[in-house]
DNA sequence: ATTAATTATGTAATAATATTGCATTGAATA
DNA sequence: TATTCAATGCAATATTATTACATAATTAAT
């Protein structure tokens, strides 16, 4: 499912972003913020609030559950990551320099999430909106089910 | 916001709705379970495990929080309700005859929701994952902003 | 009708997820 | 350098949900 090749890259390529991102907007990307992103970015998988705590007091003694989730608000507020509502777990951005909604494949068989920006999906769903009368400020669209390269194998 | 005119008629029919597909399919629709449900549909508002609860103890000293999830699960299995993942609430769904994906619009102001089941976007979701070879086992889509009743007024 | 099997409920404990409030530290800026 | 604002430390607690095991009720099999 992954299109990563190179993960190491990927990781890279996500810090390098978001360092330009908050000097951009005048942010503190601050070394817990920093460490907690690279944490996600660990794996392409969706990854868990006190899991991302168990990992950080491994080194950071003080890490508390509130340190883990003001990084995580910051992260999100930022459009550096996403929540995934129906786990319960954060996942890193792939465009944060251009963030709008997205959507998420959730593979149930292998765990790994693919991040699925679709503009079709985005018009259909703002057409039908309109003829609605509603005013959409935030779209929340999982999609579990079975990834391409699982089905493969 | 909502489209019902009389919520009494509203509850009752959820009710029957719910015997009728409990009685087809051989399914125990018990006191509980059916109380559950009712409390569910006392509005249009999204309902919380732990609210329905408090209600449940007021005349049932034995509830307890698996008291409720139970007849939750069972309810959602059931496809009598639905779970709001971005909200961890619960509400009634409108059409548990013809159990489909349905989508949410939560209107930020009032609290409502409107079930949203549109063919359109189901449709443009299908196409564009069948492209990218993914097999979609169950969507979620919840859209929060501003209903068409605020708007109004 | 009686027994066995299955499903539902009672009950306690605890796990998992997240927030609040207040004190302290550190960085930015006036 | 003093002031202000943002970030972190820290404890407590709120919220959401599950597990495990016992008992009761219903259904199915004999």
């Amino acid at each position: 499912m992954s299109l990563c090749n190179k993960h190491e890259t990927c990781v890279d390529d996500a810090l390098m972003k978001a360092d330009l991102i908050c000097k951009d907007k005048g942010l503190r990307f601050t070394e817990i913020r920093r460490t907690i992103l690279e944490m996600i970015w660990a794996s392409h998988k969706p990854v868990k609030a006190y899991d991302l705590l168990d990992k950080l007091q491994k080194y950071m003694f003080s890490a508390r559950p509130t340190t883990v989730y003001r990084s995580l608000d910051f992260l999100l507020e930022n459009g550096l990551i996403h929540k995934l509502n129906s786990l319960n777990a954060y996942i890193g951005c792939t465009h944060p320099l251009k963030h709008h909604d997205c959507y998420f494949l959730i593979c149930s068989n292998c765990g790994e999430i693919e991040e699925y920006c679709d503009s079709n999906i985005s018009d259909t769903i703002k057409i039908n909106l309109d003829k609605n009368d509603f005013i959409p400020k935030k779209t929340s669209l999982e999609i579990e089910g079975t990834c391409n390269n699982c089905l493969k194998n």
